[in-house]
DNA sequence: AATTTTCTAGAATTTTTATTCCCCTTCTGG
DNA sequence: CCAGAAGGGGAATAAAAATTCTAGAAAATT
């Protein structure tokens, strides 16, 4: 109890699962009998080590559930929970090469203390989203939705508040790939007028996000009810507007400090308005 | 033990994490409110359900651990614990569930010689964008710039087409911050009058990519000729705003098919409002 | 070979966690 | 507007789990 701890450990554990197996297998020649069993145990099945009760482990590695703590405690963790963590969040991120990749994000990732910086948080953020948008999105999905846009004799864009970014850049977009389009930005609360005159023959890309902007949802339901195509971009299968849509997306943005990415939803955009020009090339 | 049971009951739930998705998004609207909420808590986050005890996921859920009980009873398992087993064993097999791996094949279909679908190539234009921007932004300039502008008045935010969805995005962040800004959307020609008031003890944010959109330019110089500190996020060294600016930052945007990714400039204009946000509260 | 140190098993204890139950609140139908 | 039912919050409880403790076995050291 008297004896004084160093602040940053060098002895610490990591806390990521790569690190944690290396750490194993190098030491685990080094270990008592029973913890060496536990090691290999864990290297070789880390799924278990994930998902079962300190006792089941234990049956299953033929030792005593004590031991587990122990093993725990030897290499320097709290416990046998705290050891579990480290199991359970591989399974949280599975995104096989892309672990790697974020292993040389956090390098310099470390401001102090390991909380990452601002900038270094958002661009993990980021970065996660768009990997699990490629895992995520259909890609046949996307190209239904490609052409039934591509048949539209005009596309009207609409997306309020967090949401309006995109559709505000999709205008930018297809206008510079030769597609007309329509943004309604509901300035001055004339988005009823600016989209009355979509019809059968239009089509509608609607955008929005938790909490969802009551002027989407509105003049969705309406547009929509008139018989123009609708394709949403949102957040969940819950959202109002996938009822309406004749094709939704599902785009889960990750969030650092309260905020969450938007780079999913913009790739998505730009693949969704590239796709749409291509396939009016006549392709 | 004799008694015969019925091998297929309507009513049984499912114990497969797919069919039980598709039950929670069929039956949450005909659920009472807070059930309703967990059910899209668990589809939103179905890791947490694995993993997280009934206490934290009713935490991140807003609701009470009875709650999640009560959930699990109405839908037909017998109790929180038999729920979770179903999320579980969607992470215990490596490849989560049909659907996903159906997703995952087409996918490799796609992009066959190597050939990356307009999805794959703008998510990879995003990801090397952001990794670029970790790199080649100081952090001390940040924090300068957070700085600068956390001692403005107002901030006024000026981007006109590519940059447009930035400075907009920026005008919901800080608004969202608690942090006085206005957006110069130019609407109707009046970016002058709407950056007509901003003085010495504001500050303005220009943004602008090649080629420099001329309202931009101008703006911003008759603007920062006023006296109006000025960061300026912008793609070159040459570029027309970094002669007026007190701070600049250069980002370098990737590209996919003539594109440009959105997704770097986009993470430096968040770590930048948070930052100016924390400046303003902590200092 | 004796003695000290390390290691392990299993019981005992403490902590954590799911579940139940009661009572108050909020809808719903008359 | 009222009565009844359904829903929801929170404390109490029971179950399960992790952790600590202790005695004894194994290993290492002299």
């Amino acid at each position: 109890m008297a004896k004084a701890e160093p602040l940053a450990d060098p002895n610490a554990p990591p806390r990521d699962f790569a690190g944690l197996r290396s750490l194993l297998i190098e030491r685990h020649q080094n270990l008592p009998k029973r913890l060496a069993q536990v090691a290999r145990f864990a290297v070789a099945h880390p799924d278990e080590m994930a998902f079962g009760t300190a006792a089941s482990i234990a049956e299953q590695a033929a030792v005593q559930p004590s031991t587990l703590v122990r093993f725990a405690q030897t290499i320097g963790y709290q416990g046998f929970s705290d050891l579990q963590e480290i199991f359970r969040s591989r399974l949280r991120e599975r995104w096989p090469d892309y672990e790697e990749r974020l292993e040389s994000l956090s390098h310099r990732e470390r401001d102090r203390e390991g909380v990452p910086s601002l900038l270094d948080g958002f661009a993990q953020a980021g970065a996660t989203s768009l990997m699990r948008l490629r895992e995520s999105i259909d890609p046949d999905q996307l190209s239904k939705a490609a052409r039934l846009l591509s048949t539209a004799d005009t596309i009207y864009l609409l997306g309020q508040r967090r949401a309006f970014p995109i559709t505000s850049y999709l205008a930018y977009a297809l206008g510079k790939l030769g597609v007309k389009s329509i943004l309604i930005d509901n300035v001055g609360t004339l988005g009823a007028e600016q989209s009355a005159f979509a019809g059968a023959q239009d089509a509608l890309i609607s955008i929005s996000f938790t909490p969802y902007a009551p002027a989407t949802i509105d003049l969705t339901r309406v547009t929509a009810a008139r018989g123009v195509p609708l394709v949403a971009i949102t957040d969940s299968p819950f959202s109002p507007l996938t009822a309406s849509a004749d094709i939704w997306f599902e785009v889960v943005e990750a969030d650092f400090a309260a905020f969450r990415s938007l780079s999913a939803s913009f790739c998505l955009a730009m693949a969704l308005a590239v796709s749409i020009a291509e396939h009016r090339r006549g392709v």
